[in-house]
Order: C-alpha cells, then structure tokens, then sequence
DNA sequence: AACAAAAATGAAAGCGCTTTCATTGCTAGT
DNA sequence: ACTAGCAATGAAAGCGCTTTCATTTTTGTT
C-alpha cells in the first residue's frame, strides 16, 4: 500500500502539501493539488486511518451501546444510526449492555478504551450520575429514550406520556369503558410515564382509574401472559399493554382462556415491533419513533463532535403515532 | 492520560520493558514486571490502541458485513458474532450490503478502509470470482451460508438441501400427500438446495414432484402472498415455503380465501425468524442455525488471524432442525 | 575468580500521518 | 525596480507504541 511519501515524491511536493491536499482544511493552489492527486489516483493511494488518528488525535469512530443486539427492537435503530455515521466516513463501534449496570459500564469503557469519539447510548441500567460523571470525564454521548435534565441538549426521547394516552385514547375512541393495562417495570422511565398518558386519558374520558384493571409487568411476553391471567377475573373489553411483547402474551393467555379476538377483546401494544404485523389479528400498536430517535442521536454527535452541519434543526423530543390494526376493534363490533 | 514514557519513567525502566510487560509475549524478569505493573496501576495507565494498531500493524478490528442491519433474521448472528469477538479483546466493525454487489463491493471497501485485520461476511449478490481475488489480496475472511469450494474452509453453512427435506418429510409424515411448495429466488443457492431436499423426500415417499405444484418466491411476503394466490387453483392440504416471510404472507391469503388453519392448510416454513412464534397459529419452521453460523465464523477468524485457539473444533456445515409449532397438523386432524 | 552462554534490558528507529513554524514565492503598490 | 504583505510550501518534530539489535546482567561451569 503506497505512503504518503510516496505520493509526496511522485508529485514532487512535501508530505505537508498532500497532507494538506487529503484534507482539503488548508488553501492549497491549484497546481499542487492537481499534482498530488494525479499521484494519488496513479499509485492508488489510501490513507491509512489509524495514522491519520494517531497523528490527529480523533479516530472518526462511534461507539454505539444498545441494551441488546439480538431481537428486533433495536436493529432499526442500528440500521439508521450505522448509516448516517458511514455516510460521513465514520464507523460505528456497536455492543451490548444486557441492562445490567456493570455490564453496561464494561462496555463504555470499553468503547472508550477502542478510543471512540463519542458515545451513542441507549441504556436503561447506570445511573443519571454516572452519565454526568461521564459527562465531566469530557466524553460527548448522545441519550436515547433516556432523559437527564442537567444535559438536556443530548438526551433524545419519545413523549411516552402522550404514546399512553394515545393508546388509550384509541380504545375510548372505539367505544370501550372497561379498559385494562399492563405497565412496564416500575423503574423504567417509559414505563411510569407511559402509565401516566393511560391514566390522562382515563381521566379525559371520566372513568376512573381502578388498579384492579392494572397488572405490573415485566415487559416480556410471559409478563403479558401473567397480567392477562390475573386480571382476567375482572370484566374489560379492551387491554393495553405498555410493549408489543406483552401484548402477545396476553394474546396468547386470553385465547387460553376462550376469548376470541378482537371480538371480545381489543388489545392495543406499544412499540410498533416487527411481529406487530405477524401476530392474528395484526396488533394495533403505538409506534416507536426509535429511527428517529437514533437519527437524531446521529446527527448530534455529527455536529457537536465533527461540527458535520446536516441543515436540520436538532430536535430532543419525538410524537408517538398510533398504528391502527385488526386487533382493535369498536365495541359495537360494526368496523 | 497516561503514556508509555510516565510508565516508565516511575517505574525505573525503559519503554521496551513496559511494552514487553503489557504484551506478555516476551520474557520478564518478575521484579521488572512487578514494578512495571505497580506503575502502570499507579498512574490507571491504559494503553492507546490506535498507536499499538499503527506500530504493530493490526487493528485487532473484524469487519462483520450483513445484507441488511434492520429486521430481526441477522440480529442473533450480529449478537453473537460481537460477543464472541469483544470477548477475546477484538471489536467489530458492522456495516450492510443491501444485497447489491455495488453496494456490497463498497462496504467491503470501507471496512478494508478501517483497516480491519479480517472479515466475516454474510452476503449474496458479489460473485466467487470477487471473493477469490479478494483472498488473492490477502484480506482473511470467513463466509456465512456461501459456500466456495476453492475456500471451504472459511465457509459456513448450513445444509439447506437437509432443511428441504426435514420440511417436507414433516409433512409427509403427519399423513399429506398434496403438498404445494414455494420456493426463494432461483438464483440464490440456498433456495436451490432447499428445492432439492423438498424433491428428494417427496421421490423418498413416492410423490411424484409436479411443477403446479410450486411457484418460485421472491423471499418476501409478497411472494408468499402471490404465490399462494397462484397455487390455489391447486388442491393441497399442506404448503412449504423457503423461508418465514413467505409463509406469513402465504397464511394471510389462505385466509382471504376463507381456508382455516392449520384445519384446511398445514404450513410450513424455513429460518425461524423471530416473528414465528408469534404468528396464529404459530409457525412451524426449520431452523436456521445462524447463530452457530456466526458463532463459528467468529471461531474460524479467531483462529487463524489472531491464533486464539479456542478449543473447539472448527465445523463448516450446520444441520437444521424443525421446530414443530401450531400449524401444521395431521392429515386425520388428530393432533 | 574467570569465562562462556543465556537471559534480560535499553537505545534507537520507525509505523504513517498531522501540524507548527520557518522559509520561499507571489502579488500589488509605489 | 524595489518593497511590503500575504499566500503557499517545506522541514522538522512528534502522536504512543512496537520491535530489532546492541549492551548489560545473570547464571552455570570449571
């Protein structure tokens, strides 16, 4: 693989003048740029990255940290924020955390051992004071679904609160009364205020909040299953289920239980997941804008870091949409 | 941070001596290592790996190339190839092909760019000759459900012609004999040999195979749509297709021709994407090892770059396994 | 104690590139 | 033609580490 020098050499100029060609920072004239990149093609000259990071101290690399790597949820997000960091030449480090608080601080320090630029984090286990720290330790990360007041400017989330409502909002809409709801776990963000936009939208409609009809779940789908057991001794029409994996599970349950659906019942989920659109009958859903967000999250990173401009103005907060499908249906059963 | 100069300098040796402690591959005195060490705990002295990469040439960096990072189908794969590779200190560099050889070229182009030491790819549109001239430059790399005879032994796969026939004679063996086949896109291997184990357990079973009864897919559920459309003209009680989504697709129109499932129509279908298990009823399927695909691929990159032996013996072929589910159900409907 | 061989360590060069400061070249004005 | 100022270029140092070869130290034998 050819050097610098010998592109330098061939072109007759210094090592700083192709330097300064390949980087296009500093005015070169004409003549000399023309000569070094006839060089350059001639002896198919590629820089060397890792020199260029050494020499430079920036590694053009993104660590990005996800709960999982394997299932669905997350591979969009992945897709989207791998795509716009390799747009403009970077290249995204991407591992794992398992929701587990030192399994996640394993993982940054390993990303920041590989010498990432900066962090795309999409977390749930570490602590909001552990994320400032790392803020101080002069690490620039951008937050998805994660919002810590004192570093707004890099946190990206949905308005969960208003996906709850949404959600139950359809099932109002449609008619239904006797609404039941599977939370996420208690300690999760998304999960409490999801709960809060179910319980504004109760409110709205004037019927009032019973926690007979709330089961605490787990965000799996043996949670969905559980929740529908428990709650099946009480009479509803309509069940929402704070994600699609409970949702399914409590599909699975209520057809244990005799129910045909959506006849019976009408089930809403949450996240707009990739089996949404498999399930029988396909699962209305509130949509996840986790693209979004993981574009967002991209962008910011590359203006903050790489002062990389994509003309579009930075925004922190995203709406949730509802995804209407079959497994909702109108209490008078004419849809 | 600390370098390797403060490292030395407080530990009263010279800078080999510290890098022959840090790389363990060079024999220490235990007082000079002791001291290095002692120093190096002193000063939370962590190495720069860009500056070991460009002094050592080699980047401890696998490139993982895939058809697509969204959807679920490569995100198992993704998991364990990343977990087994940071695992042994090395990261992955993951980036998408799209399925088009431009595209394809490109990547590998990039991640050849960021100067990963070995690939491990999992794509479909480049040709053999490509790859050849790629291992003719020397660039390591394993292959994942492509198999090249001139290199087999950095290629794994499973053996799609066995998956054909576990599906068929699963059929067969809950008492069908009007089984309706729809198969993937004819150039792509997989789908060839697929096709070729479905012929030879129906020829095992003394069925004779009837062209009218097949229609070639496309891998989508479109193609499960339109292919299950064209073959009901046909009567049938069982249906394989050669991968999931076709089989969703597939299931969605029997419906719409108000067949009832698995009662009329036994289904079967080819991978285990994620989404089977949520399917009504859900989806019998053979299973595609692609974990262990990966898990391998990662072994065999190991291996032979960084002569990490991890004591297991390196397989290139995979068998697949059915996994029995809801729909599909005896001939006699006992099930 | 002397010598030889093996082991351990240090000095120096260099990996490929960036960047700073000194030097040279060019342009405009008188 | 000369001068001043600006632009462009080159030389040199260095990013943090590895590795080779020369040197020193240690060990074993006589």
């Amino acid at each position: 693989m050819a050097t610098i020098y010998e592109v330098a050499e061939l072109a007759g100029v210094s090592l700083a003048t192709v330097s300064r060609v390949m980087n296009g920072n500093v005015k070169v004239s004409d003549k000399s740029r023309s000569k070094v990149q006839s060089a350059m093609k001639e002896l198919g000259y590629q820089p060397n990255i890792i020199a260029q990071s050494l020499a430079s101290n920036r590694t053009n690399r993104v660590g990005v940290l996800v709960s999982e790597l394997s299932g669905p949820f997350f591979s969009y997000m992945l897709a989207v924020v791998e795509s716009a960091l390799r747009e403009e030449g970077k290249h995204a480090i991407i591992t794992a955390g398992h929701s587990n608080v030192e399994k996640e601080k394993d993982a940054i320090e390993f990303l920041l051992g590989c010498r990432c630029d900066a962090l795309i984090l999409h977390i749930d286990a570490v602590s909001d004071e552990y994320l400032l720290k790392l803020r101080e330790r002069k690490v620039p990360f951008s937050l998805i679904n994660h919002h810590i007041d004192d570093i707004a400017e890099c946190c990206f989330t949905m308005d969960n609160e208003q996906g709850g409502y949404l959600a139950t909002k359809s099932v109002i809409d449609a008619g239904h009364t006797q609404i039941a709801y599977i939370s996420g776990p208690e300690f999760k963000e998304d999960a409490q205020l999801r709960l809060q936009g179910h319980q504004r939208a109760l409110a709205e409609a004037g019927i009032a909040f019973d926690d007979n009809f709330h089961y605490r779940g787990n965000y799996n789908e043996d949670g969905g299953k559980a929740g529908f057991d428990e709650l099946s001794s009480q009479q509803f029409t309509a069940l929402i289920c704070a994600n699609d994996e409970m949702a399914t599970g409590a599909m699975y349950s209520a057809r244990k239980h005799g129910l045909s659906l959506p006849n019976d019942l009408s089930i809403v989920g949450f996240d707009d997941q990739v089996f949404a659109r498999y399930t029988y009958p396909t699962l209305s859903t509130v949509k996840n804008p986790i693209a979004e967000l993981g574009s967002m999250a991209a962008k910011w990173v590359l203006k903050e870091v790489y002062e990389i401009n994509t003309n579009e103005p930075i925004s922190n907060v995203f709406e949730p949409t509802l995804i209407k499908r079959d497994s909702l249906q109108s209490i008078q059963g004419n849809q």
